[in-house]
DNA sequence: TCGATGGGTTTCAAAATTAAACCGAAGGCT
DNA sequence: AGCCTTCGGTTTAATTTTGAAACCCATCGA
């Protein structure tokens, strides 16, 4: 995946697509801080520990993408801020997956200390879960890929 | 992220610990593909077309995290099937989420040919959404990261 | 037995990541 | 004004990772 190109296979596939945008190192983090409120070069910078010029190359791609938007503070010089722009704002459900992935597989129960909460009312958010167009609950091994066009598939 | 570790700050969010696992280039199209019913070490290669070796270091750290078991053919001594154990199966809705967000971000209308259906009706899936634990629709501002011990925040 | 597959490992070049040094503009202080 | 610090990067050089191709070996089919 050097050169930021996946095969055409995959091109097609919304999953690959995605990777192909927010599917760098770090990038998913970056804009997790987003979220966080975190809108500065340096604020990143500090907070990820990352090198400057990594950071410096995600930023640029991801604000070409359209996730980030740079506002140049109007009412002064300031530094330049970034912002999610609503298309990066809704990548918060793959965070929020990612989130319910991660405290449900790869922490010790107890071991995690923050969730994820309601701005309302601070109580935790609901589990994401897949379900059909009926509202039925649908497992890992109740969906699959088809073709939309052309006959019917197999 | 060079080894594979993350700063200690990050290590504590569910995100941050997904990524570690399933952050490397490939590794969710890998995934993907065992989604798609793809067992073999070749299959996968020939699919997704990234290089053996990196294959291989990606489904040895896969089989050592849990996320694939290697089946060694009952009936016969014949080649290792990579089989997605079931931590690997919760992967699905974080394939969705990107799914989704691919489907509706990196595509022209009606360029995708493709789409998620329910096996047992073969309608398209629902889209996920994020809920309040009342069953309210969270946009991604309604959320935020909270310290679950200790005082109650600010 | 011979060639072809499948499933890798090894090797080496190309590319990405890193840390650190450097740079210019803006702000604060005296 | 001069000086120092901070912010937001870019540049450079060393280290890692990736990728492509070559190679290996066990099994399979004829």
């Amino acid at each position: 995946m050097k050169g930021r190109k996946i095969n055409l296979e995959g091109a097609n596939c919304g999953i690959a697509r995605s990777l192909q945008v927010v599917g760098d190192w770090w990038t998913l983090l970056i804009v997790r801080d987003a979220f966080r409120g975190y809108q500065r070069f340096g604020e990143f910078h500090k907070n990820l520990g990352l090198a400057k010029n990594i950071l410096s190359a995600r930023l640029k791609k991801l604000v070409q993408q359209g996730i980030f938007a740079i506002e140049a503070h109007p009412d002064s010089l300031s530094s330049p801020r970034y912002v999610l722009t609503p298309k990066g704002e809704k990548l918060y459900t793959v965070l929020v997956a990612l989130w319910q992935w991660g405290e449900e597989n790869c922490f010790e129960p107890g071991e995690m200390d923050t969730e994820m909460v309601d701005t309302i009312d601070g109580a935790p958010i609901k589990a994401l879960q897949v379900k059909a167009a009926d509202g039925r609950l649908l497992g890992p091994r109740d969906f699959r890929l088809a073709s939309r066009l052309s006959s019917a598939d197999a």
